[in-house]
DNA sequence: GGAATAACCTATCAAACTACTATGTTAATA
DNA sequence: TATTAACATAGTAGTTTGATAGGTTATTCC
């Protein structure tokens, strides 16, 4: 399940994207306007700084800004920077201890695909598509 | 996430569905046969014999046997008993508090698509296909 | 240059959840 | 009636979630 870290990193973003004219968005305005604890989102944010997807700028004046247009930017990487990893099972993970089954594991196709869909669905809705309300996954 | 609960009463499904040849499959040899523990085991499939999943007869020549045949049951089914729910945002969950912000909520309709197309893989999917290896989803 | 500002860093914490184990009780059959 | 196998309930160590609190560093404006 998507907890709220990535939610609440998404709607971050979306704010920072609707928000910012030339000048830097600061978290306060955006914490006041989501109605979500500024110390809390100070826990969140850094995962996008470090994943590259926000460029953040300290002192007054300061704030942050996309480092990439809506358009170009998908809900899937704010995700993946947030939650880490949108692993569906444990055994997916990426530091999963080797299940000694999975040569003749009848369910792990399973998982496989649904991660493949979970990522292809994330991967095909921008940030611009979430702003204009234009959320449908065409598959594959 | 997928939880071991969801995932070990695919597996029970799965091999009762593989070893029932008129009489019913006992949990024990489940267990010994998958390596989960029986008394874990016996805390999972409560919850599938209480959906009509599976059903169980006590004492000696016992066990559980599938309520349908493994082709009229999806995996979709087994998940939703066993998890409770497959909702992929806390906002999304049948008990959930109503959240409002929804009106305005620019995230809702990714959630929700997701929830939908979560429900169309895991509904595609019979546990005849997963024992025949036939694991790939069709969209829409 | 110093005050204000805003990002950044670290520690703590209650509550919930996960993945079990343990100990029994009940129901059906041979 | 002994055996068997499902059913029921309680406990528990470890992890995760969703925060709060307090302090530090970097930048800008006056």
């Amino acid at each position: 399940m998507i907890s709220t870290k990535g939610r609440y990193a998404l709607r971050v973003v979306i704010d920072i994207a609707e928000n910012e004219n030339g000048s830097p968005v600061r978290l306060s305005d955006v914490a006041a306007r989501q109605e979500i604890s500024l110390k809390y989102l100070e826990l969140i944010i850094p995962s996008l700084t470090k994943a590259g997807i926000v460029l953040s700028a300290h002192g007054k004046g300061g704030g942050y800004r996309l480092s990439i247009t809506p358009d170009k930017l998908k809900v899937g990487d704010v995700l993946r920077a947030a939650e880490g990893e949108l692993a569906p099972v444990a055994c997916l993970k990426c530091d999963a201890a080797p299940c000694d089954r999975a040569d003749n594991c009848k369910t792990l196709g399973i998982w496989k695909e649904y991660y493949r869909l979970t990522h292809a669905y994330f991967d095909s809705i921008s940030i611009e598509d979430v702003i204009n309300g234009n959320i449908e996954f065409k598959n594959k």
